[in-house]
DNA sequence: AAGCATCCCAACCGCTGGTTC
DNA sequence: CGAACCAGCGGTTGGGATGCT
């Protein structure tokens, strides 16, 4: 097949970068615009792979970036987020401008979810509540699964395991046997695949809040 | 003041899905 | 149709900054 390598990695720096770099590589994409990040590098004479340069430019030399501190707001916003999407940074991203899914990523990391861990009603919260999702995933239903939006501003006198406004429910099973196309020989389900049955919609919160 | 520990974040790595040849 | 490329994503890490003893 016709195509060359994505970069020639021995001709590339790595680490951080330089002021000139940043200022080749902001001249160029003003200049030109974004894209086609394969062949920026050499265009704009940086001794850097495009996915380097694509990464540079995303996360600190974009124009409209917000630099500086989360407000609570986005802190906030960032925990409801993260119950709906999970680790999807950039769909998180997606709605908070002017962030980007590095700095999102970042922040929870060391921020937030330490936050969500120190919490002790929280632990509890996470050992006493049901499970979100039937099937189990690491970014959602493990034990860093953010299951209520607590931090300090909230008096520990009126704290209750509220859920944030949006959490969506993944449930695979079986289908039920009336469903089942045929009634194949129990042999037939050993060695050939399933049929799986998936649902994705909202909770019924009540239930997690033990209220019905 | 020096040494050590911890925090923070920029950048790299490896993977995935879509596209191109 | 399959292989290779490409852009984008999430996880991880290196090292500078800061705090503590």
């Amino acid at each position: 097949m016709g195509r060359s390598p994505c970069c020639e990695k021995a001709h590339t720096n790595k680490g951080a970068w330089t002021k000139e770099e940043d200022e080749r590589l902001t001249a160029y994409i003003e200049a030109h615009g974004e894209g086609c990040w394969r062949s920026l590098p050499k265009a704009a004479g940086l001794p850097r792979c495009g996915k380097s340069c694509r990464l540079r430019w995303i996360n600190y030399l974009r124009p409209d970036l917000k630099r500086g501190n989360f407000t609570g707001e986005e802190d906030q916003l960032i925990v409801k987020l993260h119950s709906v999407f999970g680790n999807k940074w950039s769909l998180i991203a997606g709605q908070l401008p002017g962030r980007t899914d590095n700095e999102i990523k970042n922040y929870w990391n060391t921020h937030i979810k330490r936050k969500l861990l120190i919490s002790p009603t929280n632990a509890t919260a996470s050992a006493s509540a049901p499970p979100i999702l039937s099937g189990t995933t690491p970014s959602t239903a493990g034990p860093e699964r953010p299951p209520t939006l607590m931090t300090e501003e909230v008096p520990s006198k009126n704290r209750h395991y509220c859920l944030p406004d949006l959490n969506l429910e993944l449930n695979m099973r079986l289908p039920s046997p009336p469903q089942w196309p045929t009634a194949p020989a129990d042999e037939d389900y050993n060695r050939e695949s399933l049929p799986l049955c998936c649902n994705l919609g909202f909770h019924d919160c009540n239930k997690l809040h033990g209220e019905d």
